[in-house]
RNA sequence: GGGCGCGUAGCUCAGCGGGAGAGCGCCCGCUUCACACGCGGGAGGUCGCUGGUUCGAUCCCAGCCGCGCCCACCA
């Protein structure tokens, strides 16, 4: 063994071994108990990020832990299609030889994504398993493989079937760029320098004019209200009255609506229903037309009538000028405002009228939302729960719809009368008129409407597989928390819909990494962190390592150091096991402690085995990362290893055997945490019987009773004293005997002064009948624990 | 605009009602036979500000100030 712990070859090889020997594997066939994490698949495309590598360390150092335990663990692999983000890398990569979508035709395109996920996918389990994930890569599956298509198709028509399905005229969100509506959670929202201009509304019947104030000029011809508060005083006349909309100089209605914010601009909106949701709404509640004159290229469509083919910009500017010249244009000021983008391409978001599918949210929520508020599946941390049940309860209906080509195109067909036939194969005739010239819904659907069925369609469902029957309902889930509406909250109610059953019991949203300067971490920004990078700088170990350790808050800057603790870790390790093992040769591991300190060492590893228990259960990986370094360093190196030393040299046989037995359960604990190196260690410790990633967990177990406070007392005086371990003194010395030793060279006076000041504060603090009486009994207690261990220390400085 | 969170040692952060902590960095001393990715010692802090509750507040409450993330149709 060398002295420098060198990750490289180490890693790698358990990383073959483990999968190669199936211990990664779960088995439908083992009925032992379960627990599952269906792991969130990411985009089939894309590449691991910091976030991706803080979920997956999460979720594997909890399936380690519970597969220690004995449990039959799945941790389900697999990739998402990603609709709208894989069109948009292919489309790009054809642009790029200077071809479009639309020249190569929609079968081509989509064999063309099918070969580029043949050629450029595929390389995110190789990261996964370079960090040391141990889910079982022989399950791997995509949300568009022939069985999860299955899924899919079921999912549409039981929801159909239900009736929460309908197709319908709305505004929606429209990309000029994908030619596609977007749902409200794909888009972005960025700050932008506009304009807002006032344009006089002349009445039609006289003199007079309503100022509306607008930053899209264009869409004036579109126009087809007026609309005020009812409760603004200055414009309650009005309310009836017609108006000239500039331009196309069209007679409309001034109407009173409460959406209108009578605090902004001045007060009176022109409503536009064809082009802005607010007057979608307003339009349909007065019943109004919906003209429109954007198309979905972005461009003014031929409803513009002389402008038609114009950009908005050039249209706008021509409705300026015409009304300038005719004394309608009161004011024009730059204007800063969040405008929509595309989260893909950033092109700005139209909103235009359309046909889409829509899927409605009252009665699927329902059960989701008991099973929150009763508690029944929990986020985590508990901040996060109550956000998941408001959005949930909130949720409009979901724009299931996407004009894109890649992905589940809809089980829908239409007959020439445009009946509607749903079905999960194509289907003979049109079930309303018989027809059989039945056309198939060119749409697809969005991605999230299968990435709900992850938990169960990865198991097999619809079919009632071994699988299906054994591994759901799962444990839990680890996600960003930008995904809760996206598709937690979606896989809780579609799985309470078709399983009957919640997916899980708890739901992880992990902390967002930022950089070092507090910026979020961002492909285009360069501020990203890959994390194939730290594992080759650092090893998995340490990366995982400093991954838990930054998990603790809700934003977390990264910070290299935390992963150089990890480093620094796993050499510490590797090197106290050097110690032990090249001085225990043919001994067998067996805990017969005789001294204190090797009484002391194994109660402290008891105690760290329920920290770290309690830490795992309840989701707090940075307090278990920080009591496995303390264990390791201060405790089982710093002190431990140095006071047994001597003994391992002579060959005494009992503590050779307890301190083998010691690192043992040392490595068990931070087996979930740190993998490679624990099990590397493990291997060349006498008589294994199986691999440390099977091995079993640490039962607990009694110490004799105050061994641990014993020598704690003792060495938090040695330690103070600043007087090193002598090794050849060391052997002689039970730690009484060597409290009494270090007193002549320790700073006594300096000492028993401040353990005297110590005992004064807590004998006038527990004399204070204030305090006695008013503060909790556990603060009274510990404040009576330290005065009875400041008076032993004392006592034993004064030997 | 709404929600959530954060301001503690130069940096990254723990602590969350009774002694101000860790790691890194810095200073001093150690080629001690597991480890210099180490060992021992040390310097460094009005615990963002202002009030309130309490015998006592870094910790609880309120209000400010600063920062961040998520969300959002004020034209």
């Amino acid at each position: 063994m060398e002295p420098l712990y060198r990750p490289e070859g180490v890693e790698q090889r358990w990383q073959d071994t483990w999968e190669a020997e199936g211990l990664y594997a779960a088995d439908a066939d083992d009925d032992r108990p379960t627990y599952v994490d269906a792991h969130p698949p990411p985009n089939v495309t894309g590449a691991a990020h910091m976030g991706t590598a803080m979920g997956l360390t999460l979720a594997d150092a909890l399936v380690r832990w519970k597969r220690m335990q004995g449990y039959n663990c799945l941790f389900q692999p697999g990739y998402d299609h990603a609709g709208i983000s894989t069109q948009y890398q292919v489309e790009r990569a054809l642009e790029a030889e200077g071809r479009s979508r639309q020249e190569v035709g929609r079968e081509a395109f989509v064999e063309l994504v099918w070969d580029w996920l043949r050629r450029y996918g595929q390389t995110i389990m190789g990261q996964f398993r370079r960090l040391g994930a141990s889910m079982d890569y022989s399950r791997e599956r995509m949300t568009m493989d022939e069985g999860y298509t299955r899924a899919v198709m079921r999912h549409f028509v039981h929801l159909w079937e239900r009736g929460w399905l309908y197709r319908d005229n709305r505004i929606a969100n429209w990309c000029p760029y994908h030619r596609s509506s977007l749902s409200d959670l794909e888009l972005d929202h960025v700050e932008t320098d506009d304009e807002l201009v006032s344009v006089r509304y002349p009445f039609a019947d006289g003199d007079g004019h309503v100022t509306i104030a607008t930053v899209r000029p264009a869409t004036i011809l579109a126009d087809v209200a007026v609309a005020v508060h009812p409760d603004d005083e200055r414009y309650r006349e009005l309310v009836g009255r017609e108006v000239l909309v500039p331009f196309v100089e069209r007679s409309v209605p001034v109407i009173a609506d409460e959406r209108v914010e009578p605090e902004f601009g001045t007060g009176a909106l022109k409503v536009t229903p064809g082009h802005d949701p607010t007057d979608f709404e307003i339009g349909r509640a007065h019943g109004l037309p919906e003209p429109m004159v954007i198309g979905p290229d972005g461009l003014m469509s031929e409803e513009a009538g002389e402008l038609a083919g114009l950009t908005q910009e050039e249209a706008g500017a021509r409705v300026l000028a015409w009304c300038e010249e005719r004394g309608l244009l009161e004011s024009r000021e730059p204007y800063r405002h969040t405008i929509a983008r595309c989260a893909r391409c950033h092109s700005r978001i139209e909103p235009l009228i359309s046909l889409q599918w829509w899927c409605r949210m009252d009665e699927l929520r329902q059960p989701a939302l008991a099973a929150l508020r009763e508690g029944r599946v929990r986020y985590h941390p508990e901040s996060q729960h109550r956000f998941a049940i408001d959005s949930l309860e909130h949720a409009p209906d979901w724009n299931i719809s996407r004009q894109i080509w890649w992905g589940h195109q809809l089980p829908v067909w239409y007959c020439p009368d445009e009946h509607i036939t749903v079905a999960e194969s194509e289907p003979e005739a049109c079930v309303e008129c018989g027809s059989k010239a039945l056309r198939r819904e060119q749409d697809v659907l969005d991605t999230w409407f299968s990435s709900a069925l992850w938990p169960f369609a990865t198991l097999g469902w619809p079919d009632d597989t071994p699988d299906l029957r054994r591994f759901y309902p799962g444990d839990f889930n680890i996600t960003a928390r930008d995904i809760i509406r996206l598709w937690e909250n979606r896989m809780i109610f579609a799985g309470l819909e078709l399983m009957g059953e919640l997916p899980f019991r708890d739901v992880i949203i992990y902390s967002i990494v930022l950089d070092p300067k507090g910026r979020r971490m961002s492909r285009t920004l360069g501020t990203g962190i890959d994390p194939l990078e730290l594992i080759d700088e650092h090893g998995a170990d340490a990366t995982r390592y400093g991954v838990l350790k930054m998990s603790s808050a809700q934003d977390v800057r990264f910070s290299v150091g935390a992963i150089e603790e990890g480093r620094r870790l796993a050499n510490k390790l590797w090197n106290v096991a050097r110690l032990i093992l090249m001085n225990t040769e043919g001994v067998e591991p067996a805990a017969r402690p005789r001294d204190l300190e090797e009484r002391w060492i194994l109660a402290r590893i008891e105690s760290a085995r329920v920290e770290v228990e309690a830490n795992l259960g309840s989701f707090q990986f940075a307090r278990v990362a920080n009591a496995l370094y303390h264990l390791i360093f201060d405790d089982f190196c710093d002190w431990y290893a140095e006071a047994i030393k001597p003994r391992l040299y002579a060959k005494d046989e009992a503590a050779q055997a307890t301190a083998l037995a010691a690192l043992e359960r040392l490595l068990k604990l931070l087996h979930p945490a740190m993998p490679h190196v624990t099990e590397e260690i493990w291997t060349q410790l006498p008589a294994r019987q199986s691999r440390l990633i099977v091995a079993p967990w640490p039962a607990p177990e009694a110490g004799e009773p105050g061994d641990l406070q014993r020598v704690q007392d003792a060495a938090a005086i040695y330690r103070r004293s600043g007087v090193r371990i002598r090794l050849d003194d060391v052997e002689q010395r039970i730690f009484d005997a060597v409290v009494r030793e270090q007193r002549d060279a320790a700073d006594l006076e300096g000492e028993v002064a401040r353990l005297q000041s110590e005992i004064a504060r807590a004998e006038r603090m527990l004399g204070d009948e204030r305090f006695v009486q008013n503060a909790p009994e556990d603060v009274v207690e510990g404040e009576r624990e330290k005065l009875a261990r400041y008076r032993r220390e004392l006592d034993a400085l004064a030997g």
